[in-house]
RNA sequence: GCCGCGGUGGCGGAAUUGGCAGACGCGAUGGACUCAAAAUCCAUUGGCCGCAAGGUCGUGUGGGUUCAACUCCCACCCGCGGCACCA
């Protein structure tokens, strides 16, 4: 074979300069192959663990325990890429030192065989998706075998096999018979040009991904599960699992609980009434308008009664139309029509209110109507300034000043009073007083004077304080606050209600104090960010001061209820329960989470095992007809009227009907493929079956998944779709478990060379096909632990020059066996021990890139030794197997002539004894700052210590003329010396 | 806007969970070997001051707690990911 020489082809045609990786790579072929020559031993061990099955994992193995590895279904899109490389080989090493720990291991693969790629490639290009799959897992399993993975390929699933979906169609019909399957008209993405239904995935930033034109919502009939049943269920068991908190709480906030109440609005001359949905019923008295959703369905009962009817109907036409990109834009307006001739009665305050209809509303949320609280809610306060609607506040801030509380004996005195945030004409900056005899700093305040308003006395104030008198806007801010305290100086509990106005002056103009004035404070800018440093009492609520300066005047927190007749007074979370009894209203709990649409209306996937019948209605495929068999089609666009390609096959659609044997047809939609990935888990576990989707006892010694590795990206959907399958079959009896996984983790990424994420379009896609030619799979393997932790954080730049690194890692240990002599004696004993303990502590918790540091590092004591025993040898050799299988099974059989693989080995036990130095260095410092090392023995008193540190030269330095205050030991790590501090220069 | 994650040398990352910041690897610089290069081996490698001994600053920013802070608390800035009018 040829030499592959980089300078003499650049030479001969320097238009090809080859890339520095390439070069780099490359220069590890010359003059090595015979060395370590990655090639031959990969392939030669490969083929012999393939055929002792050293891998299979027995269904039932008394003496060993069982543990269940599962990583992520990978779909067969035709090309194993780094990602696969990362999301498979890391899972392989935990599993692999599960193995060798003594455990029955199950790590199982397969292919999520159904999907929209298949069917575009088949728009697309004219081939067949079948053939299109089946080929792409025909040529990926050839490359997930050159990973050297320790995959149980006996198990191996497709999801697209009659026999696999097979269940997954029988599952879908218990799921039916236990009405948790339904069909209702659900808006889809709809392309007018293309008159097709778009999935999710072709939907790009609200435009359709063939065409380009904007997507329109559209109402099909679909399949749906009703996941919501489970909300609850999905939502408390997450308490219970052992997975990292960011992953359950992403599914917490998925889920989306929110309590509150359901509260019916008389609808005045009528006898009908409007249900609305709030979390906040302590502020009903401040509803001062109704807004229901476009899609309302109570609308269409007011036609006669509305005189507006023609621009009703138009605004809901408008919404309906409106486009993705419509709806989602950053400065959406909010928009309305009121529903002219009728109106609500507010339940609380019996007053008449208007309707609205208004698209800010969503329909698939709570009722699909709200009552509008404009003064504490911002959606709200937005809409009811553009209609001018009245604003009213209900809830005031409120705080007990902590430093001054009040006096239980002392009298109550409630004041009046007012507060300006004075805003200073050009620049960024507020107005603060500087009181002279008091600590404090404070706004403009005053209190407002008998048979004064607000306006008036804040004007007056600011006028006395300040001295300013041209004002460009004095602002009332939505609400007043409420505070308590003891006023020491006339001795009585204060209840002041404050009001709050932004005075924003005109220009600089100011008259001069009157002299008690300028003797008391002095008037000073400061920044608007110093609000909080302000004191009192707006200092103390954050959420008015963050609104102050967003110019968003809305109060959303709890304080105490006022404007609301009898419940004035009240603590706005006390008050919630008794106002929903005073107003008839029920407490209702709401989730973000809708009922899952699994319909699609795609040629590509499980046919939805359901039969039309005019007379019996849907009616489920029997057992015995299982699997309805995906029909072979020409054409496969879906058809203009939104139905699944598979419509087109009408003989396959037409049937008889299983029931009364008269004229029916079959559903043509095809299920979502996230319903293949639901139970695929399952199978693995007796994935040849024909009687069963598995064998319960089967199912019962591997499940739940020990550990599941997956990306984030699953997080959501995924994850939480699998959870309510499972838990939909342990409710049917079908399963013994109620949670499908015990462990989760999220991988990282892999990005491109230059840190973005690898793309086709960026050219910073790397073939992991041509650097396993180059370096082996080996290399890739333990470059990819390497790396970083086995994490979600990680987002890992590939980097050619790190992955030599590791190369040169490997090819050091392949040398060494060189040096192998007999025996069994230990040169460093802790360093030995030292390293058995880490690198097993570190797979254990996936760090694998700190196991793959302390390797190097025994590798690198070894290499500086003149011969290395058989049992250092060995020992580096089991432990380094996890990541290197090949080239350690090649020194293990080849070289040191072992008799079976170094995979069935055992993990090697370290001596708790020898890992602990008796000369340990302990770090002497002075007032915390290291100044001198010594060596000390490691269980030395703290006096012996001391003692020595302090005869230190270097410390002496230091001390001497000091007093020494206080010194503190940590055993066999820090002594800190601390001194008074140094005299300071008079 | 909300939720989550993160910010440490030229780069990927380490730090026994409050105890010598920068392990390990890459890169870089110098040297050995070589006609030369590659490969390999040896040495140095956070910044600044210094001939040196040594000093000093240093984990996104500002404050705090502590004998001691990358690690804990408060406020903020930046990056990434997800959700987005959820009443």
């Amino acid at each position: 074979m040829q030499n592959y020489n980089h300078q003499k082809i650049e030479k001969k045609w320097p238009h090809k300069k080859l890339s520095a990786d390439r070069q780099k790579e490359a220069g590890f072929l010359r003059g090595k192959q015979k060395e370590y020559d990655h090639k031959v031993i990969e392939r030669k061990w490969r083929r012999y663990w393939e055929n002792k099955k050293i891998y299979k994992a027995a269904d039932k193995n008394r003496s060993k325990q069982n543990f269940y590895t599962l990583v992520e279904i990978p779909y067969p899109s035709g090309n194993l890429h780094v990602g696969h490389w990362y999301a498979f080989s890391v899972p392989d090493i935990f599993a692999r030192y599960k193995r060798m720990w003594g455990m029955n291991v199950m790590f199982p693969i397969g292919f999520d065989a159904f999907g929209l790629p298949a069917e575009n490639a088949a728009i697309k290009r004219g081939l067949n998706p079948k053939k299109w799959t089946y080929d792409n897992i025909k040529y990926m399993e050839n490359q997930l075998r050159s990973m050297g993975a320790s995959f149980d390929w006996d198990r191996k699933i497709i999801t697209a096999d009659p026999e696999y979906y097979r269940w997954t169609q029988w599952m879908f019909l218990h799921l039916f018979k236990k009405n948790l399957a339904y069909q209702k008209e659900t808006q889809a993405n709809w392309c007018p040009s293309c008159k097709t239904v778009l999935a999710n995935e072709q939907v790009v930033s609200g435009r359709c991904e063939r065409c380009d034109s904007e997507v329109e919502k559209k109402n099909i009939l679909q399949w749906n599960l009703k996941i919501t049943d489970y909300a609850e269920q999905l939502l408390n068991d997450l308490d219970e699992l052992q997975w990292p908190e960011p992953i359950k709480e992403s599914q917490r906030n998925w889920i989306g609980k929110s309590e509150g109440a359901e509260i019916k609005f008389q609808i005045s001359n009528s006898k009908s009434q409007i249900p609305v949905f709030t979390t906040r019923p302590d502020t009903i008295f401040g509803a001062t308008y109704l807004v229901l959703s476009p899609e309302h369905e109570k609308i269409p009962n007011y036609n006669h009664q509305i005189t507006n009817w023609d621009e009703v109907i138009r605004y809901i036409e408008q919404s309906k139309k409106k486009t993705e990109i419509e709806r989602t834009a950053e400065n959406r307006e909010k928009t309305g029509v009121e529903l002219k001739g009728i109106k609500a009665i507010n339940p609380a305050t019996k007053e008449e209110i208007p309707i609205f209809v208004a698209d800010y509303v969503l329909s698939g949320y709570g009722t699909g109507a709200i009552m509008a609280v404009p003064a504490h809610d911002e959606r709200d306060l937005e809409f009811a300034k553009k209609y001018n609607l009245p604003i009213k506040q209900v809830i005031a801030p409120f705080f007990i000043d902590k430093d001054n509380p009040p006096k239980e004996e002392k009298k109550w005195s409630p004041r009046k009073a007012v507060q300006a945030v004075i805003k200073h004409p050009e620049k960024d900056e507020i107005v603060q007083i500087h009181w002279k005899k008091m600590p404090w700093k404070t706004l403009v305040i005053g209190g407002v004077e008998e048979g004064e308003s607000f306006e008036e006395a804040v004007i007056r104030e600011v006028r006395e304080e300040t001295g300013f008198k041209n004002f460009r806007k004095v602002e009332k801010l939505g609400w007043e606050i409420r505070s308590q305290f003891y006023a020491e100086h006339k001795d009585i509990n204060r209840d002041a209600h404050v009001q709050v106005f932004i005075v924003e002056l005109e220009d600089l103009e100011q008259d001069k104090l009157s002299e008690e004035e300028s003797e008391k404070h002095t008037v000073n800018w400061v920044p608007t960010s110093d609000l909080e440093k302000t004191f009192w009492p707006i200092s103390e609520l954050p959420e008015i001061v963050a609104n102050i300066k967003n110019r968003k005047y809305v109060f959303s927190g709890n304080g105490k209820l006022i404007n609301s007749s009898e419940f004035n007074d009240l603590d706005s979370e006390k008050a919630k329960d008794e106002i929903i009894k005073f107003v008839g209203g029920t407490k209702k709990t709401t989730y973000k989470l809708r009922d899952w649409g699994v319909s699609r209306q795609r040629y590509w996937g499980v046919p939805i095992p359901i039969i039309h019948c005019e007379k019996c209605g849907q009616v489920p495929v029997p057992d015995k007809d299982l699997p309805v068999k995906l029909p072979e089609i020409k054409d496969y666009l879906p058809r203009n009227d939104g139905k699944s390609p598979l419509a087109k096959a009408e003989k396959w659609v037409s049937v008889k009907c299983p029931n009364c044997k008269g004229k029916a047809e079959r559903e043509t939609d095809t299920l979502d493929t996230f319903v293949d990935s639901s139970w695929y888990f399952l199978r693995y576990t007796d994935p040849k079956n024909k009687k069963e989707f598995a064998d319960k006892k089967k199912m019962e010694d591997w499940m739940p998944v020990d550990f599941y590795s997956g990306g984030a990206e699953h997080n959501t959907m995924h994850l939480l779709y699998s959870r309510f399958w499972q838990k939909a079959l342990y409710d049917l009896g079908l399963v013994k478990d109620k949670e499908p996984y015990k462990m989760r983790m999220n991988r990282g990424l892999i990005l491109g060379p230059d840190g973005n994420k690898m793309s086709k379009s960026k050219g910073n896609v790397v073939d992991p096909d041509e650097i396993v030619r180059n370096l082996g799979a080996d290399t890739v393997r333990t470059y990819l632990s390497f790396i970083g932790p086995f994490n979600e954080t990680g987002h890992y730049p590939w980097s050619t020059d790190g992955i030599v690194g590791v190369r040169r890692f490997l090819e050091r240990v392949w040398k060494l066996r060189e040096k192998v002599t007999e025996g069994e004696n230990v040169k460093d004993e802790i360093l030995f021990n030292r390293t058995i303990k880490k690198v097993g502590e570190d797979i254990q918790s996936l760090k694998m890139n700190t196991a793959v540091s302390a390797l190097m590092i025994f590798t690198n004591a070894l290499a500086k030794q003149n011969t290395i025993s058989k049992k250092e040898f060995e020992t580096l050799l089991i432990l380094l197997a996890p990541f290197a299988p090949h080239l350690t099974e090649e020194l293990w059989q080849a070289v040191l002539k072992k008799k079976s693989s170094i995979h069935q080995e055992k993990w090697p036990k370290f001596n708790p004894k020898k890992i602990g130095r008796n000369m340990t260095t302990i770090a002497i410092q002075i007032n915390g700052k290291v100044r001198a090392v010594m060596e000390a023995e490691g269980q030395e008193s703290e006096e012996k210590i001391k003692e020595m540190a302090l005869s230190q030269e270097a410390v002496q330095k230091w001390i001497v003329g000091k007093e020494i205050k206080k010194v503190i030991y940590v055993k066999g790590k820090v002594l800190n010396i601390v001194l008074t501090p140094a005299p300071t220069f008079a």
